[in-house]
DNA sequence: TCATTATTGATAGTATTACTATCTTTCTCA
DNA sequence: TGAGAAAGATAGTAATACTATCAATAATGA
């Protein structure tokens, strides 16, 4: 028996369901490529229409324009993302643990078990790490907001901070720290791989420091003594 | 007698000096307002040029392309904050209470003493947050970064991290840490008024909140003790 | 099986953006 | 006075980000 993952996504996000046709599949798997290959502004629906052999227009009947298409995307991986730490954390009863694994899962490229055919789930973690907060650090952020286009991030956020107040009901900075951990697995790993001296892991680039350097923050804040 | 803060620029930021002239103070005076109006995307140098009177033509003598130009805007601020930061702690004596000013320096707004004619600090701060993290989030950084154009803020966060050890000598990663404390200070304050179920602070919308998560986090990991 | 509808393909066209080039005028200062 | 730098004026190009229209084809269901 194969199963397969099926992510419903919020409407607003596309004008046609690009999940629901060849076309719409292979749009999303080249804007994939395309932008991990040559990073989101110099990517265009020129250029993916050319190398799926649509055309242009055929390109617009699915998503209103290339910033959509992106939240889409990073949507998509928040969805899935959430679905991978629901998964691997549901047997796990002490929330230190859980949180844990939860940095991993943010921190390194899962792998996944899962077919979620026509998605490269490692291809999107490169993605988001660059240009993930491009989808709301615009004009529109509140209009989209509106949307429910952030809802899956801002879900995994709650979900993470929802198990910090499991290993510390007093803290008082749940939803801050959650919203940091996230951002910081990916911002450190950028640093890491093109600005190196912002960060200690410029000599090994290697991701498994990062995890040690979000466990020491997050644990040491949300164990601490209350002063 | 006038004190005149004058900030020397990078020369790969710009074709010509736009410091030196009054057009080109016009042009980073005008940018200044219109992106923090309308945001990067939608800043053109053609728009700029009309609301300054001169050509877009005119524009490209002193800078390359708008996304330079933006580098040149954020090398400027982050020049700006690291003398701020020398300057309110140059009289302090405890590391601990250095590192707080400049926590509180890099999530408020700097009330500005110094004259720096043209520039508006508190704008530049908002552009900051918002627009900030483009300059490098490209696929030009390493590029960029070979020419320089992102000294000020590593020479911040290295500052930054000087001072972390100089709390703890032992604490193990002071970079990291540093670029966390700039980029949360903006990001939390960007969440905090965009997309508020990210933060503890959507109710009050107080960035001196903001100050004392960043303090929260950072002592509790600096003067942690090892286990 | 035929008619309806949805989907895609093909082509064209527009406004704006992101530049580059050139030539003239003005301003400075030696 | 006159050489050179800076700015103004104008033009033009390639690419981008769309919108519109119409024909061809595939799927569906009565």
């Amino acid at each position: 028996m194969e199963i397969e993952l099926q992510i419903k996504m919020n409407e607003k996000l596309f004008l046609k369901n690009p999940e629901q046709s060849e076309l719409g599949r292979k749009i999303i798997m080249h804007s994939i490529e395309m932008i991990h290959q040559h990073g989101f502004e110099a990517f265009t629906f020129k250029k993916l229409a050319e190398t799926i052999g649509t055309t242009e227009a055929g390109v617009y009947r699915y998503f209103e324009n290339k910033h959509r298409l992106l939240i889409y995307i990073v949507a998509w991986y928040w969805t899935w993302l959430e679905y991978q730490v629901t998964y691997r954390t549901n047997n796990i009863s002490d929330p230190v643990v859980k949180l844990k694994m939860i940095i991993q899962l943010l921190a390194t490229t899962v792998e996944d078990d899962l077919s979620t055919s026509y998605v490269d789930e490692s291809l999107l973690h490169q993605i988001i790490i660059t240009e993930g907060s491009k989808t709301y650090l615009t004009r529109r952020v509140t209009e989209d907001n509106k949307d429910r286009l952030f809802k899956p991030y801002k879900d995994l956020c709650a979900h993470i901070a929802d198990i910090i107040l499991e290993c510390n009901p007093a803290y008082a900075y749940p939803k801050s720290l959650a919203s940091t951990i996230i951002e910081m697995a990916h911002f450190q790993n950028f640093f890491m791989n093109n600005l190196p001296s912002l960060t200690d892991f410029g000599r090994d680039k290697d991701a498994y420091q990062i995890i040690n350097f979000l466990e020491d923050l997050v644990f040491n804040s949300v164990t601490a003594k209350v002063q």
